[in-house]
DNA sequence: GCCAACGTTGGC
DNA sequence: GCCAACGTTGGC
């Protein structure tokens, strides 16, 4: 990556926080909360407000990229490590010396249809994403712009509706 | 539920 | 600094 990343992807199992949970929430935003990786959290502070942001769902079925969000505020600290009854608590990290921080994502929108694992599994030109490589376990992570593009261009596909029948009496099926 | 892959911890 | 033990992630 020859400039800073723009487009990223964050993993969340839809069983704790979904991307309908995103989109009911207030203003379609939510912190992202409870990193508790160095090399994800590094990712999480080189967001920069208006990168893109892919949604995936992990311990999922199927596990998916199921939309795109946006940063609409870049790293601050994560209250929930100073929280004692929280399940993210973490005594090394305190106000005054924030060891976790966070960002603010905002809802761009759900696709009409996701991208399961093993369809992006079989596009040959996404073999070296990160989330594809074997044992990959990053929650946050980098995605290059072309693979953004074939992604988005792939959930678009998905996204077609059948023309009206007029429109599609001479065309083939394949 | 299984288990491979990985990160972290802590004894030495 | 090494590395075994352990905990977690996450696909299957």
């Amino acid at each position: 990556m020859s400039s800073r990343p723009r487009y990223w992807l964050v993993k969340s199992e839809p069983s704790a926080f979904s991307i309908h949970d995103l989109r009911n929430a207030p203003r379609r935003t939510t912190s992202w909360d409870g990193v508790r990786n160095y090399q994800a959290r590094n990712y999480l502070r080189a967001m920069k407000v208006g990168d893109s942001v892919l949604f995936y769902h992990s311990n999922a079925d199927p596990p998916a990229v199921v939309g795109v969000a946006e940063v609409v505020r870049e790293a601050y600290p994560d209250h929930t490590a100073f929280d004692r009854s929280h399940k993210h608590f973490d005594p090394r990290s305190r106000p005054e010396r924030p060891l976790w921080d966070m960002v603010d994502i905002k809802l761009v929108r759900v696709f009409a249809r996701s991208l399961p694992l093993d369809v992006l599994r079989r596009e040959p030109e996404l073999t070296s994403m990160e989330l594809l490589r074997r044992g990959s376990r990053l929650s946050v992570q980098p995605v290059r712009s072309r693979e953004w593009g074939i992604i988005v261009k792939m959930a678009e596909k998905g996204n077609k509706r059948p023309r009206p029948a007029a429109s599609r009496k001479r065309s083939t099926r394949i």
